[in-house]
DNA sequence: ATATTATATAAGTTTATGGTTATATAATTA
DNA sequence: TAATTATATAACCATAAACTTATATAATAT
């Protein structure tokens, strides 16, 4: 069970795109709009994507008026594996 | 590029047969058939995921007789990225 | 040379991913 | 309340992943 919570991690992180936003959401904080602007992909692209992040527990989100802001869940854990791929 | 080949690290690590032949070979190089008894998965299975490992350069191998050992490229990486996801 | 052992490759099937376009929903503004 | 903005969800399609079974190859042993 340790593992394939631990592959799914690894599953969520396996794309460029989601490797981005969550480079991104190392910096803080960011409203969808915010990351969408830093691709040229379809709107519900991107939001499929951050749906991916919210399933496998990487990124949550609170609501602030309209907007959805997203966040990294456990930002220290992220930073380790990031910083360890590189 | 540099994000798709991190992706694709990430995608190579991203199943759990996978991950244990990695923290196996976090112990040191390993022949197929001692890697093949940690599963009772089929051997073209487990040939396949050595495979991907390697085609993601993860690992590579050296023959030993009619044996085939495998062993990590960058332990010290792949060290760091297994403690990290923990 | 033949058989055996260790391993890879091929072909086929099923399920999952990644994208598109169209549509729904929720909050805000007019 | 109607329109707008921000975002999600649904339906669909194309490609890729993960297996299985069958077969090939390469080294060793007989």
């Amino acid at each position: 069970m340790e593992r394939e919570k631990q592959a799914q991690i690894f599953k969520a992180l396996a794309h460029p795109t989601r490797l981005i936003i969550v480079e991104k959401l190392l910096e803080g904080e960011r409203c969808v709009n915010d990351i969408k602007d830093l691709f040229d992909a379809s709107q519900p692209n991107i939001s499929q994507h951050l749906n991916i992040l919210k399933y496998s527990g990487i990124v949550d989100f609170r609501k602030k008026g309209n907007l959805r802001c997203y966040f990294l869940k456990d930002s220290k854990k992220l930073e380790k594996i990031i910083q360890a791929i590189k």
